[in-house]
DNA sequence: GTGTGCGCCTACAGCCTATAGGAAGTTGGG
DNA sequence: CCCAACTTCCTATAGGCTGTAGGCGCACAC
């Protein structure tokens, strides 16, 4: 009986491909094993438990998409810059659903830490210095812009515009657009001339 | 041997019920049937299977989320009824957070149809006719005010503002702000006279 | 050739969905 | 009042899933 070769950094690949295939929430050892030709006890010598496979594709996932997203921004600015980091999101969102659903598995706070999820947080702040936001504004404005992003993807992929007239593609250019207007007219709060000392 | 008295409806109440306690993807028949006093199988007279019963609590959640936003919203308009609408739904997916998951769940296209979610996106609509967009704009502009609340407490209940500074109730009431300048400067594409006849 | 270790195996326990068919509880007609 | 029919819940069973324990044999080092 030839050996499969299987070892913790190809399950967690073969795993991402498998939930691209069947959705995240159907990762299964059992369906994992199976494409290996192999028993599911076999996987337990490489991988801890079903969380952790989990949590490991979750962070494979968001490096993924933090490369896909950095790579997009090299060397473009403002609006252009904004249009990309949208874009490369999408693109990935669409040609990798279950890496895109993988990439909100709640993992522990350490690995949350380690993993490449603050580092699309700074690719996201740095679309912001095209803009001209204060310093105390940046991270509301990160995360609206990343929570419409999201939840757009979101909701295209759960169905949401399924049923309404414009196809989802075609509000999309009009969101990122939208997006860029509100970050040129962004809302400072009355200025707090000195912050509470 | 006491009859519970079991109906549909009275499963689905309950579903929904542990859905809130241990999150909408760990309610299982199971579970639903040792709250009852019952055994699993007694469940099956009322209920199809675990997918019908989680596509009923998903129409039911949608319901009671056109329910609260519904009358968030009466006697309001422009940015009041913009703020309504964002703390209705708020408030709903912090208290109900299994019925705000279920809120997603993708359903076939007849129930979708039957369910509240049209009703919801009306109610969005209806919040946009305190702002001066053109009718062509209305859609695109439900979509991205849904996706950007719905992202943005997606991105909350899943932990991904956990590990930043300001706390993620800080920045909702920015959003919202930000949200309600959105729709004041609504960019408007070069406006096309005549659409192509 | 022989040993040693790792890679994958079988076996099993426990929980889950789902079906089939049986035995009580409930209700209505006579 | 009582029995028949219906409904509700039961037991039994099959099959898929995770996870653990322990065994066998392939592959490489010597």
């Amino acid at each position: 009986m030839p050996r499969v070769g299987l070892s913790p950094d190809l399950l967690v690949t073969a795993a991402a491909e498998l939930a691209d295939d069947v959705g995240f929430a159907q990762v299964t050892l059992s369906a994992l094993a199976r494409r290996f030709g192999v028993r599911t006890a076999s996987l337990y010598a490489h991988v801890d438990d079903l969380d952790h496979l989990r949590a490991q594709v979750a962070v494979r996932a968001l490096a993924e998409l933090a490369d896909r997203t950095a790579e997009a921004l090299a060397g473009r600015s403002g609006r252009d810059a904004l249009a990309a980091l949208a874009a490369a999101q999408r693109e990935f969102a669409l040609s990798h659903p279950g890496r895109w659903q993988a990439t909100r598995y709640p993992v522990d706070a350490a690995t949350a830490r380690a993993s490449a999820g603050p580092r699309i947080a700074d690719l996201n702040r740095a679309v912001l210095r095209g803009y001209a936001l204060p310093e105390s504004e940046q991270v509301h404005a990160v995360r609206l812009i990343g929570a419409a992003i999201h939840g757009y993807l979101d909701l295209q992929q759960s169905g949401s515009f399924d049923h309404s007239t414009p196809s989802a593609d075609q509000s999309w250019d009009r969101a990122v657009d939208a997006l860029d207007t509100l970050l040129r007219h962004w809302p400072t709060p009355a200025t707090d001339p000195e912050p509470a000392s």
